[in-house]
DNA sequence: GAAGAAATATGATTTAAATCATATTATAAC
DNA sequence: GTTATAATATGATTTAAATCATATTTCTTC
């Protein structure tokens, strides 16, 4: 049910919550007490200036974790709203660091877990830096991302769908795709000859 | 030199050196040796698909760390290009597995610096799927992001400085900015009352 | 298997950022 | 202080994605 390496602590570690749409998780100087894994529905992070303005600096989803940096912090420094029905699971901070404290190999699990995270953080930053809807589209194929509905798959990269479809279609004309069957599309095998410098 | 915590590790388990651009600091399935802090310059990560597409996967900068998750790899899966005259350090990757052994503060140390940079790219992915640039360079300012040159600023967050200055103006005459002077400008004091549902 | 809904697909129009161009300050170098 | 250079700033044009519209195909549901 939770994920990598926080399935290895003990049961006494979890409360699981329900929610719906606009309840507050957490608020801004909220003592922290752990950080949540989301089974289903989503959740926001909005954070207050000190000159009042809102602004959302995370939208978390099903099967993701939030409020990582409160394992660090006693206080959690935004707020929390649930955007939608949503069943998570609070894992206790005490217990995550008491379990580092005794188990090196937790500690390593977890610092795993968070360089994944940052690696793919990363390639979504670059490809959202990426405008043209084609390169978006093609690069994001070839990072493996298209294993949903396509419009699915358009919201991950940050398009339309229309934008998407049309990027498909191109890449498709160009030869750089190949359209399997209806709404399937696979990387094209031939490619410009590799000419990469060889290390000395 | 180093930044929290690698800077508690002893001098033994790092290793300086310099390469000038297209340089190759690793390659795709060499086996890993640990993780890389830049002093000066930059770095791409590209990858090769098994279809022999290149994907940029990230752009590191100076003082910022990359491969991370080769910590938990034995190879690398990317290949790390120097993209102008780069100074960095590698840091060893079983000095910092033996430290993370021995003592759990660095562990808690070293997972409080992942989870920040979680935080930091979480937000930044927000930002780079705002696509208004008034929004953009609003949310920006109020993130505390506009500390350098405009020119510098509008690079970060991913727009053109014309788009930049442009949004600025705007924001200004909105007058949700103050332009304190020449090239300075600050966040509007004055905002919509707080109408921030209260916990119950 | 027929009806309805959702996803795929593409055309037409609008919109806003990129691009190109050109002033106008600042800052640096001498 | 003068010159050169970089940063700030804004105008005009181009470009491509968003938006709106509308088929068509596939998937669900009864």
């Amino acid at each position: 049910m939770l994920p990598q390496p926080y399935s290895a602590l003990p049961n006494s570690a979890f409360v699981k919550k329900h929610y719906v749409s606009g309840d507050v998780i957490f608020r801004q100087d909220d003592p922290s007490i752990g950080i949540y894994y989301i089974h289903t529905g989503s959740v926001q992070l909005i954070r207050y200036t000190t000159h009042g303005v809102k602004v959302i600096i995370h939208q978390a989803n099903s099967e993701e974790t939030f409020a990582e940096a409160s394992l660090h912090s006693t206080i959690y420094h935004c707020d929390a709203i649930a955007q939608e029905p949503t069943q998570l699971y609070i894992i206790s901070k005490t217990s995550i660091l008491t379990e580092m404290k005794n188990n090196p190999n937790f500690s390593q699990a977890l610092t795993a877990q968070f360089a994944q995270q940052i690696q793919n953080y990363r390639r979504y930053l670059m490809l959202y830096s990426t405008r043209k809807a084609e390169d978006r589209v093609f690069a994001a194929i070839s990072n493996g991302m298209l294993t949903t509905k396509i419009i699915t798959f358009a919201t991950k990269i940050g398009l339309t769908h229309e934008a998407t479809y049309r990027a498909l279609a191109k890449l498709t004309k160009q030869g750089k795709l190949i359209k399997t069957s209806h709404s399937k599309y696979a990387l094209s095998k031939v490619h410009s000859p590799k000419t990469r410098k060889v290390k000395l």
